[in-house]
DNA sequence: GTCTATATTCTGATAGAC
DNA sequence: GTCTATCAGAATATAGAC
């Protein structure tokens, strides 16, 4: 099957939704124009719209496509105790998120520019990786291995303490991941007196 | 002296900044308009350029009043012990965030829209009022009064952990924020090995 | 699939009447 | 101090040639 000149289906797409994350995770997603995408991709801004039916769809996908990978690799507590659960958890959430700054950046950056229905969709399953925790949290309360008062309010705290590890963690840094992994886990576990 | 018909200037320069407040914290400093701004306060466009020379200059005013505020009312720790000093600064924190969401929320999601200059000066203050509260714990260590591997990042973590409330507490909801500061300060507490 | 060209609307900011 | 009118440019998105 000859192809059409200036044909690049299969590898522009994805450059497409490449330029909009990082043009997003940096100025935000209001400040860049699709424009402003197509130069990045090296196409003229027309041409976006083979990809995307608009811009708003972009951002969606994006953070619908980050929501979906981080359901699919948080850790099966099946078997596990209690405080093992909590710490998979932990050291994935910190592993994941340090792998994927501008998606984690977007994610709960610009959530106040989604339409009210994508918003929707992506607030559930903000709410379904948070009731992972509290699940964890519960448990290990009922269990007796936890002493937290409200479950609901350790796992708010649990996970602005763990995701506002990117606004400072570089890699190059003088600290590794697993020395930030552990120190935050000690301080996680600590906290919900384990 | 006789004032000329349509003048409000004691009055609606609050106004606008009260109105830019509002917006840029709900859709986001690009993603608000002068207009927007003029037809909140019930002016035109126009007349908003006798209140701030331009956009960017509303926005740096209403964030440099932020961190002023915030380092104004910072809680004085002399005389007091490492631990008192600890849950002085855990009780402010929550309680002078909690009274000014909007400012709050601008003033840490639009550091990007700063232009290069602006954001220096606000960085500058963002991190004395973290110094603050290193110095506690550094102090707090020396004194064996708290167990920290690293006092700069349980400062991140503590702060991260604090400011996250402003995401999800709400005024009337059920609990009363001397509930959440007991619990923040309860997890704070243990999480530094107090 | 990409291009150029364009429709339409909106943007920040200014000038000058009142 | 506020208004109306306007400038100059940028925005999203579409149409049609290739």
């Amino acid at each position: 099957m000859a192809r059409t000149a200036g044909s690049h289906s299969d590898i522009t797409g994805p450059r497409v939704r490449q330029a909009a994350l990082r043009l997003f995770a940096r100025q935000g997603y209001a400040a860049v124009s699709m424009r402003q995408i197509a130069s990045e991709v090296g196409v003229q801004a027309g041409a976006l719209y083979n990809y995307t039916p608009d811009k708003q769809s972009l951002l969606f996908d994006l953070m619908q496509a980050h929501m979906r990978d981080v359901l699919g690799a948080v850790p099966d507590p099946k078997g596990r105790s209690a405080m093992d659960q909590l710490e998979d958890f932990v050291r994935f959430h910190i592993a994941f998120h340090f792998g994927r700054p501008d998606e984690v950046f977007i994610a709960y950056m610009e959530l106040r520019n989604l339409t009210p229905e994508n918003f929707e969709v992506i607030e559930k399953q903000r709410k379904l990786y948070e009731s992972h925790l509290e699940q964890i949290l519960d448990n290990g309360v009922s269990a007796g291995a936890f002493a937290v008062q409200d479950p609901k309010i350790a796992t708010f705290a649990v996970i602005a303490m763990l995701t506002g590890i990117n606004t400072w963690f570089r890699e190059g840094g003088r600290l590794s991941l697993e020395a930030v992994q552990d120190q935050y886990w000690h301080m996680v576990r600590t906290a919900v007196g384990a």
